[in-house]
RNA sequence: GCCCGGAUGGCGGAAUUGGUAGACGCGUUGGUCUCAAACACCAAUGAGGUAACACUCGUGCCGGUUCGACCCCGGCUCCGGGUACCA
């Protein structure tokens, strides 16, 4: 009887969907385990064999979780808005809504035919008004909320006006911008405007002016993260910095949490290593520097104050408030004409700019309260507006930028740590002895740094102060494809919704394109007004505002009164494992972070971390087929021998090549300029050559998964997906390693046939098969549990191949091994549980337990090495003692030998494992 | 530049705490079955060496610790990822 994996499969996706096998409800007598996938943005292209890669992983996680007992969330969605989909419109014409939904129909088909565990009643898709509701909802509460630095959490801005009202601002200690000292009196004197101005600088959601990545090719504003190396992540084009007013989150408010909440989770070093980088913490002071002739205090952040003394020139952003007062009349042409330069470069030019070092000298010189040197004061692009004070203290000596400027510039550099050669380059470490530095001569770097705060907090001059690199993220896009902010004007100020008018739905536009007076594509739609006439916001919000909180309205997606239910988050609390790429872990894996902190300040959810575990999988390259036209004509001549030529490699479709031997008739029809062309062969072949690449259209390289679930099985994919290499890692795809797991399949598939017929056998098992069932099992457990699914695969394939040698169809061993092999082929578990006659699904079932009894070794078979090389093999007994088996094995005949004579200095025995014999 | 990760046969990879390097699979070669092919099955397969053994070498490179090192330590090279005037 054949493994016909399509009726297979086809036949139990249809059962599970028909019997709600995979539906999940609150069940307290069970432990509950919530296993997620990071929900995929439906491109049109559909998924590539890249993609289910940690869909498969966690989903055996989850199957497997099950069978122990758990509870077991694995839900599925998809985040929905987004600029490719718009872009699309803009091209086309067509709504995103309409392609969006064609998308998610073709992904969800497809992730559908894997055979996931997933319960799809609890499917969510983030453009649905029903889903946004519940992120305009959360930026509701954000705009209401401020944070109090006094017992570190977020709380309802009512609180703030009371005290305001009451006395006023100066008690309180809140995550703010810079805001004036009032009084009660003051504050109830305001108008609305201004009071509105004032709770912008506290509110967690804010509106306002700030320097922007602004990308005029999409029209829109991006975030840090959806930025590299100056041009956009998607598209790559050149972005600008431009001044704008915009929707911003006060994540800076939660830095410390964000960077301490880490210790706590789960996750790799590297990502955690890559949020602290991105977070940015440094620890350093404050000092204020007197500005000579002007009445003006510089204030520079340095991480260095050690170095003081050393400290030659100072340095500010031609952004920096201060730098028109700084500036003498002399040098105003020069300074001006330098900022206009400066503000005109896009973030491109900048950074390509980079080793162009410029800068101007403003006029003025600061003093250097230490050693009382006048610092000339300069505006440089090297110093950046937004990071400390827009200001710095130069040192020359001991920070490489300084060290590069002060060079160019001929400015003095003077050496206050000992320990590097400064004619050479400046000498960075915080390593070595204080030289040339008054009263902290002698000291190291660590105490010099602790005196240097210590005194100017005693003369009044700074404070020590921590620094992070992390802004607050700006959360309007003036883009069509997203979600509208819950936001109105009157008068000019911004009021939100009151709550029970969510959603407020996206509106219908003309064109999906800014309108002429440049305003957002919103600002196109009839009515885009209260019903009493105030004007709604026109932007909408990014990417990352409807991912943040989706996990939590998976526990339950169906409740129109609350983002999800006392009950529900109380039960399923967070993810107790995240699968998904490495790519969001400075973007989406910090703002759902902080999104779920603002929750739990709140008393919306009861856990304050959103992902336990996490793992990161790897990517999977393509493998892309290369022929070798020689140059000049219409020739290919064969990898092998393409040295002879001059040749061009041409990237061709992987689908046309087996074993790197090109099908030169399919190559002939593939475009019309080859149907003439001619081949030099290699052993009648055309070989291709080959190189690992990233998955995609562009290199002909992309694999289908559809097509291969047709030709092998979901089954057969699932377990070569598995089998390719650790889920971590980055790795290859390889189409042709699938046949050796479909063989394994059909082999396992084959212990259940006798002469054409399913038998299965009731016969008790032998000691051998039980320990060969045994081991599989403790490897198994063992394996899963660290998440090493490729070492599992071929645990199945050893036990099978030893079950095929032995005849084994005894249910005793196989009922127990289609358990252990469910989580990774549930198509055809499910079938053969169903063919032993069981009536309840496979996944009913319960893991089996190993039971060491049967792994009991009598004899070890001791690899014999001298010096460490081993020589031959020799069988003891398990129980025998140390030293009768030193004993024993010098009198080994093979043992003479490899002595030839000597005496051995030292016998080293490690039971079970080693015999090693020095000599 | 800085921070992480990695380098093992022709290929993907295994070796869980320092204890038989190369499991498992692909590919390749030879064989059985077949008129033939496909499927299936059997055998070989790190390199050198040999008729076959023996033996020698072998986990990116150099050195060290150890009875014993893919694994630990020091110094490099190359590849991948992140980040980049963050003071």
């Amino acid at each position: 009887m054949e493994y016909h994996f399509n009726d297979i499969e086809k036949k139990w996706q249809h059962y599970w969907s028909q019997n709600k096998i995979y539906r999940t409800k609150i069940d307290k007598d069970k432990p509950k385990y919530y296993v997620l996938d990071m929900f995929p943005y439906p491109s049109g292209a559909g998924l590539h064999v890249g993609h289910p890669l940690g869909y498969i992983a966690s989903d055996i996680y989850a199957r497997y979780m099950r069978l122990k007992g758990y509870n077991v969330l694995h839900p599925m969605g998809f985040d929905a808005f987004g600029l490719p989909a718009e872009q699309y419109a803009i091209q086309t014409g067509q709504h995103p809504a309409k392609t969006t939904a064609q998308n998610i129909k073709r992904y969800k088909e497809q992730l559908q035919k894997l055979g996931f565990s997933y319960d799809w009643d609890r499917e969510i898709t983030t453009c649905d008004p029903n889903y946004y509701k519940w992120t305009q909802w959360a930026f509701i509460k954000m705009f209401h909320a401020w944070y109090n630095k006094n017992n570190n959490q977020a709380e309802p801005i009512e609180k703030l006006i009371e005290i305001f009202e009451r006395e006023g601002n100066a008690s309180i200690n809140a995550s703010c911008a810079d805001t004036p000292i009032f009084d009660a009196a003051t504050w109830q004197n305001m108008n609305a405007h201004e009071q509105s101005d004032i709770l912008m600088n506290y509110r967690l959601a804010y509106l306002a002016d700030t320097m922007v990545n602004w990308c005029p090719a999409l029209g829109t504003v991006l975030a840090n993260d959806e930025v590299k190396e100056g041009l956009s992540v998607r598209g790559g084009h050149i972005v600008e910095r431009k001044l704008m007013k915009q929707w911003m989150l006060r994540v800076t408010a939660y830095t410390e949490r964000l960077l301490d909440g880490l210790d706590k989770l789960e996750w790799s070093d590297a990502l955690k290593d890559m949020q602290k980088n991105w977070i940015g913490r440094s620890e350093g002071c404050l000092i204020h520097f007197e500005v000579q002739n002007t009445g003006h205090i510089l204030k520079s952040f340095t991480t260095r104050p050690d170095t003081i003394f050393g400290a030659t020139f100072m340095v500010v952003a031609p952004e920096h408030d201060l730098l028109p007062a700084l500036t003498t009349d002399a040098q105003k042409e020069h300074v001006e004409a330098y900022v206009k330069e400066a503000k005109n470069k896009s973030e491109r030019e900048r950074q390509a700019d980079f080793k162009n070092i410029s800068g101007v000298f403003t006029g003025s010189y600061a003093l250097n309260p230490f050693s009382k040197t006048l610092m000339p004061v300069w505006v440089a692009d090297y110093v950046l507006a937004g990071y400390g004070t827009g200001s710095i203290m130069a040192v020359p000596a001991h920070d490489s930028r300084d060290y590069a400027f002060a060079k160019h510039f001929n400015m003095p550099i003077n050496e206050v740590v000992s320990g590097g050669n400064i004619e050479e380059e400046s000498y960075d470490a915080k390593e070595g002895t204080l030289i040339n530095s008054g009263f902290i001569n002698g000291m190291d770097v660590q105490q010099a740094m602790q005196t240097v705060i210590e005194a100017v907090e005693k003369q009044g001059i700074g404070e020590r102060q921590v620094n992070y690199r992390l802004r607050d993220a700006i959360f309007s896009r003036q883009r069509y494809w997203g979600e509208p902010f819950p936001v109105y004007y009157k008068d000019g100020v911004p009021h939100t919704l009151s709550e029970d008018l969510l959603p407020l739905e996206l509106p219908e536009v003309d064109a999906y394109l800014p309108t002429e007076s440049g305003e957002p594509p919103l600002a196109r739609a009839k009515n885009w007004h209260t019903p009493e006439g105030h004007p709604y916001e026109c932007s909408t919000m990014p990417g990352f505002a409807g991912s943040s909180a989706y996990y939590y309205r998976y526990m339950d997606p169906h409740n129109d009164e609350a983002l999800v239910s006392e009950d529900s988050h109380k039960y399923w609390r967070n993810v107790d494992l995240y699968i998904g790429g490495a790519e969001h872990a400075t973007g989406h894996l910090i703002y759902a972070r902080f999104w779920n902190k603002f929750l739990f300040d709140l008393g919306y959810v009861c856990e304050e971390e959103p992902f336990k575990k996490l793992i990161n999988q790897g990517m999977i390259q393509g493998r892309s087929n290369f022929v070798y036209r020689i140059k000049g004509q219409n020739t290919f001549v064969s990898c092998g021998l393409k040295k002879d030529y001059e040749t061009t490699p041409i990237h061709v479709d992987v689908n046309i090549v087996h074993n790197d031997i090109l099908d030169i008739e399919a190559f002939k029809k593939s475009r019309e300029e080859y149907a003439n062309a001619d081949f030099i062969l290699e052993n009648n072949n055309y070989l291709c050559g080959h190189e690992v690449e990233k998955m995609s259209k562009s290199f002909f390289n992309v694999i289908n998964p559809d097509d291969l679930i047709e030709k092998y099985g979901a089954d057969t994919l699932r377990l070569y997906e598995m089998f390719l290499g650790p889920l971590e890692q980055s790795k290859p795809w390889d189409t042709k390693g699938i046949e050796g797991v479909f063989r394994f399949l059909k082999k396992f598939w084959k212990l259940f046939y006798k002469d054409g017929a399913f038998t299965i056998s009731d016969e008790k098992a032998t000691e051998e098969e039980l320990k060969i069932l045994h081991k599989t099992i403790k490897r198994i457990t063992e394996d899963i549990e660290r998440f090493s699914f490729n070492t599992n695969v071929s645990a199945f394939m050893i036990c099978v191949n030893e079950l095929s040698d032995l005849k084994c169809n005894k249910r005793e061993i196989l009922e127990k091994l289609t358990i252990l092999l469910s989580p990774y082929i549930p198509h055809l578990a499910e079938e053969i549980w169903q063919k032993m006659g069981n009536e309840n699904s496979v996944f009913n079932a319960s893991f089996p337990a190993c039971e060491e009894k049967y792994l009991k070794e009598n004899q070890i078979l001791y690899p014999v090495s001298f010096n460490g090389k081993t020589r031959f093999k020799a069988a003891f007994p398990a129980d025998m003692a140390k030293q009768d088996i030193e004993k024993m094995i010098l009198t080994h005949e093979q043992t003479q030998k490899w002595l030839s004579g000597k005496p051995p200095k030292k016998i080293i025995v490690v039971p079970h494992r080693i015999i090693n014999i020095v000599v």
